[in-house]
DNA sequence: TGCTATAATGTTAACGTTCACGGCAACGTT
DNA sequence: AACGTTGCCGTGAACGTTAACATTATAGCA
C-alpha cells in the first residue's frame, strides 16, 4: 500500500534518510533534540519500518519456518506454541504451516519457506523419506527436526527417549503384577512408532518375557488420504485403538496390560474394554504416550508417559536461531519421558 | 544467505536478468529454446526466487496476518487451518500468531504484522477494546474479524448466530420437558459470551419463563495472567464449569437443565454432576457450545451447538484476500449453528 | 526493395532500507 | 597555530526483483 516510508519521515523532519534510520535503530550518534523531533514526526505520521526492505538489505529475514503435520492436534499445537513464543522472545517470527499429514503438501511448503528466505526451518514429525528431506534441506543452514532422526545429517534433532520411556511403562506394569503385556503399534512410517515398538521388545526381553507376534498389533495402512473433515485423524486414531483392542482380546483373552503408541489409541482401548465389559484397571491395565489433556478427563484417567512439548518447541527455536544468528552448532538432543500414573493402571 | 540470485542465473545462461524474470513468471514472449535453457540453468543451480525482493517491488506481500487467542485450543486451531489452506489455495501465506489470551501481546503482534507488510489481517476472537482495535486496524485495508463485531467499522465480520443458536438449545430442552434452565456464562469480555447470555434471556422470555439471577452463573474474573502451563486455559475452563455447577446446585437444587457458554464448561458441569451423584441426563440435561471433539468422547456424550470452524476460517481468508487483491468489499456475515443431540440430553 | 508490425531480448529506474563511507564542525593537545 | 579526535549528520551504493521503456531481429506486405 501507499504507506508512509522513511523518506517521507525524513522530508517532514528536515533530516536525511540515514538519520531517521539511526533513530529507529536506536543508534546513539544523535542529538537528543533531533532524535526527539524525528520520533515525534514518526509518531505523528504513523510510520512503521518495512520489514521486507530491511530483511532484503540485511540478508536476514528474522523468520523461521515450521512444518506441522496437523495443527488441530493439540500435541503438535503445544510444540508450535513453544516455538512461536521463544522465537518472538528472540526477535524472530515463526511462519508455521500445517501439512495436514500430506506429503506433497509438505514438499511444497518446504520450497515455499525457502522462497520466503526463512533463516531456518523446524520440521515436526516429518514423514518424508530421508533422501528427500536431505535434498529439501540442502540449501538451509539451520534445520532442526523434532521427533525424527536422520543418519549422518547435520541437522539439529530433538527426539524423545522412546526406549527408556516405554521401559518405564513396562516396568510399572510389571511392578503392578502384569505379565502379559500387549503393544498397540503406531504407524510404521512414524519414527517414534518404530522406536517404541523396538523399546517394547527390548523391555520384554530384559524382563525375561517372550516376544509374541499375537501381542503386537500393527497400525492399519493409510485408509484414505486426509480430507478436511474435522478431527479426521484424531478420531481415526481412537477408532483404531478400539478396533485393535477388540481384535487383541479375540486372539489373546489372557492379556492383562496394553501399552499403546499414544494416548489416542489408549483411549480407544479403554472404550473397547468398556463395551466388552472388561474392567480397567482391575482386569487390564492401559498405558498411553504423550499425556494429552483428554487422557486426564476420561474415566478411568489414563496412565501415560509425559514429556514437555512446549519445552521441545522452545528448545528447537532456540537452536535454530542461535545457529542462524551466531553459527552455534546444532545439537542432537534427547528428552526424557516421565511416567504419570493415573487410574488406568491403578485402582 | 549467499544464495543464488536471478543475476547468477542470467550470467550462467548468457541472457539478461529480465529474461530470467520472464521465465520464472511464465511470460509468453519467449522462445521455447531460451526458456528451456534458462529453466535448465535454474534447476541446475538450485535457484529460488526471493519473495522478499518480489514483494518489495510489487508492493504485495501475498501474506495475511492472523491473531489467535490460543492455538492449543482445537476450536481455534480448526479455524486457523481453514484460513491457512484457503490462503494457500489463493497463493497467499498465513502468518499466524497465538496471543495466549494476552492483550499486550495482541497489540504487539498487530504492530508486528503491520511491519511485515501483511496484505490483510484476520483477528480471531479479539478481546481488545473497540477503540483500540479501530486504531490498530487504521492502516490496514483488509481486516476481517471472527467472533467479534464492532459498531460502525468497515472491517469484515464473521460472527455466529448466538441468539438463534441458544434458542435452538433452549427449545430442545423445553421439548424434552425441562423447565428450570440455568446458564453458565462465558467471560464478560467475550463478545460471544455476552451474546449468548442475551440469547438465553430472550429465549426464556419467549417461552414465558422467568429470568432469575440465581440461574445465571457469571464467569469468574481473570484469575492469573496466563502462564505457559500446558492446557492452562482449557483445563481452567473445565474447572470453572465444575465449580459453578456445584455452586448452582447449592443455590438451586431444582434445576433440571444447564446450557453452557461452551463445551469445556459443559464438560466441567458433567463432572460436577458425576461427583455429586446427579444423573445426566435423567435428572439434569446439559448442553454445550462449539462441538469440540472431547464432547463426543466423554460419557455421556455432550449435546451441543455446532458450527463449521474450518468454514469460518476459509471464508475469512477468502474475504481478506479478495479485498486486498481486487477491492471486493468486505461483508458482515453470520453463520448458523446446528443442534447436535447426544446423550447428555437424551437417555 | 523499402517499410511497418511483431516478436524476442536488453536497459534503466524503482521498491524501502541499511552499510560504508565522507564531510564538517567543535574541541582539546602539543 | 597546526593537528588529531570526536560527535553528528549526509551521500551513494547495494540488497533481488519487476515494470516500463528501448532496442534489435524477423517476418509480412505493397
Amino acid at each position: 500500500m501507499g504507506s508512509v516510508t522513511i523518506k517521507d519521515v525524513a522530508k517532514a523532519a528536515g533530516v536525511s534518510i540515514q538519520t531517521v534510520s539511526r533513530v529507529i535503530n536506536n543508534k546513539k550518534e544523535l542529538t537528543q533534540e533531533t532524535r526527539g523531533r524525528v520520533l515525534q514526526v514518526i509518531d505523528q505520521m504513523g510510520y512503521r519500518p518495512n520489514t521486507l526492505a530491511r530483511s532484503l538489505v540485511s540478508q536476514r529475514s528474522h523468520t523461521i519456518g515450521v512444518t506441522i503435520p496437523d495443527i488441530v492436534n493439540p500435541f503438535f499445537a503445544e510444540i508450535v506454541l513453544g516455538i512461536q513464543e521463544k522465537a518472538q522472545e528472540l526477535g524472530y517470527i515463526a511462519l508455521q504451516i500445517s501439512t495436514t499429514e500430506n506429503l506433497d503438501q509438505e514438499r511444497q511448503i518446504l520450497n515455499r519457506l525457502e522462497e520466503n528466505q526463512v533463516s531456518g526451518v523446524i520440521s515436526i514429525s516429518s514423514r518424508l523419506p530421508e533422501d528427500e528431506l536431505v535434498s529439501l534441506f540442502k540449501r538451509q543452514d539451520a534445520v532442526v527436526m523434532i521427533n525424527r532422526s536422520i543418519a549422518h545429517s547435520d541437522c539439529g534433532e530433538i527426539t524423545t527417549d522412546n526406549i527408556s520411556g516405554i521401559q518405564m511403562g513396562v516396568s510399572h506394569l510389571l511392578n503392578t503384577h502384569r505379565h502379559t503385556i500387549a503393544h498397540i503399534c503406531g504407524p510404521s512410517h512414524s519414527w517414534n512408532g518404530r522406536e517404541r515398538l523396538d523399546g517394547y521388545k527390548q523391555a520384554l526381553s530384559a524382563a525375561g518375557l517372550p516376544i509374541e507376534e499375537s501381542l503386537m498389533l500393527a497400525y492399519p495402512p493409510e485408509v484414505n488420504e486426509t480430507s478436511h473433515q474435522p478431527y479426521g485423524h484424531v478420531m481415526g486414531a481412537i477408532d483404531i485403538g478400539e478396533i485393535q483392542t477388540r481384535q487383541l482380546f479375540q486372539a489373546r483373552p489372557d492379556v492383562d496390560a496394553i501399552i499403546c503408541f499414544n494416548d489416542l489409541l489408549a483411549i480407544g482401548a479403554i472404550r473397547a474394554c468398556q463395551t466388552l465389559g472388561i474392567d480397567v484397571p482391575r482386569q487390564v491395565s492401559i498405558v498411553g504416550f504423550d499425556n494429552i489433556l483428554m487422557g486426564q478427563l476420561i474415566t478411568p484417567p489414563l496412565t501415560t508417559l509425559s514429556i514437555s512439548k512446549y519445552g521441545m518447541g522452545a528448545k528447537a527455536a532456540e537452536m535454530v536461531i542461535q545457529k542462524a544468528e551466531a553459527g552455534v552448532p546444532l545439537e542432537k538432543m534427547t528428552m526424557q519421558y516421565e511416567l504419570v500414573v493415573r487410574g488406568s493402571t491403578q485402582s
